[in-house]
DNA sequence: ACATTTTTGTACCAAATAGTACATATTATT
DNA sequence: AATAATATGTACTATTTGGTACAAAAATGT
């Protein structure tokens, strides 16, 4: 398993030598995962980076290498927050109503502001396919950890009765995800409201 | 229904006065809309169309006035081949084959050269999203069209006995269409062949 | 023959792109 | 106080981008 290798010095505390630096790194990290997120790779300006993080160039290339490299750390950091987000909810409601909550998520995303950003991992890996070979297998690469969180998380609703489907887990897990792919896609591509409401109503017939 | 302006002459053998034209437009075209459909918009330069559809810069504009014009006269193509492409499946097989063929078609591709086009509107549709306003809008009529056309297959096989679900064709089509978006995603997202089997059955489970 | 119309080939352009060079500033170590 | 190490600000660079300008070429109309 290969990445983009970069340095994954945290945010050191411990003053070394040198002159400090006047930015939080995984606050600048953040910020660019979301303009990412919501702008794509391409359509992501080093210059808007730039703006977004509030950093200057030759800051940005003497912590972050280059734009391919952050943006691998970028999808790194959203996988993360994306399983504790799931993991918290799931501690809260349990695993179907997380579930389900995701879906929901994804939804409000589009009445509250009128777009959706849907999913850092589908955008990327639509736009690395068939060009940028090594953030394309790191897509790939989270994907399957995705895929194996709502693979978990269907087991436990399984144990708990709130699934009582007899399928396998990871049939009704795929089925899940894919809908789900599938309900982004349809959004952006400017569905009606009609629609959306029964591909919610179809997911949860698969969480049934 | 307002669309990007654009010169609809067909091409014209009836010769007319001036330098007579050295290639055929809607095979320039044709070739552009292939190199769009596996490349992206934006990922798709100037030099790489001229290249493609072997002319040079002043024919381009002197015919296609503009990249982004191009590109809306490119979906219109895509549109019109698709559809013409299921109406004779449809004579050929009936309706209900002809949803399951589609599917099959997206599939086949990762299998013959090892990745997928998938379907030129939803890589357009992420793309042009909070980017191109009128390339999105008319995206999205797109897909529309789209709809209907899968809602009509729908109603034609419950007619004919092949579906038997009793759900509104409008529900089916709806979720046949969603989880089609969503196979797409997840193959290019690096899916596992077990997972594509699963999505293909559910796939057939809705057409039931 | 000559004017008119349209296409084509070449050279050019301004803006944006990711990335470098380098001098200066700010800190800890000695 | 001098030095070493790191961060920052500014200027620059080479390439690529979509798009124009314009003269030469090739056809028809008169």
């Amino acid at each position: 398993m290969y990445h983009l290798v970069y340095n994954t010095s945290m945010t050191n505390k411990t003053q070394t030598r040198g002159r400090p630096k006047e930015f939080d790194e995984t606050e600048a990290l953040t910020a660019a995962m979301h303009y990412f997120w919501e702008h794509g790779y391409d359509n992501t300006s080093l210059d808007n980076l730039l703006e977004v993080m509030n950093i200057k160039k030759s800051s940005f290339y003497a912590t972050f290498k280059s734009k391919e490299i952050l943006f691998s750390r970028c999808i790194d950091l959203y996988r993360e927050h994306s399983l504790e987000f799931l993991n918290i909810l799931n501690k809260e409601v349990g695993p179907k109503q997380t579930l389900l909550a995701l879906t929901q998520h994804t939804i409000n995303e589009l009445e509250e502001f009128g777009k959706v950003k849907g999913c850092l991992l589908i955008n990327s890996g639509q736009e690395c396919y068939n060009k940028y070979p090594q953030l394309s297998q790191q897509v790939t690469e989270e994907f399957n950890t995705f895929n194996s969180m709502f693979e978990k998380l269907v087991k436990e609703a399984q144990v708990l009765g709130e699934i009582k489907s007899s399928k396998k887990a990871s049939t009704v897990a795929g089925r899940y995800m894919n809908t789900l792919n599938g309900l982004v896609v349809t959004i952006q591509a400017g569905a009606s409201q009609a629609l959306i409401d029964d591909i919610v109503e179809s997911l949860k017939e698969i969480l049934e």
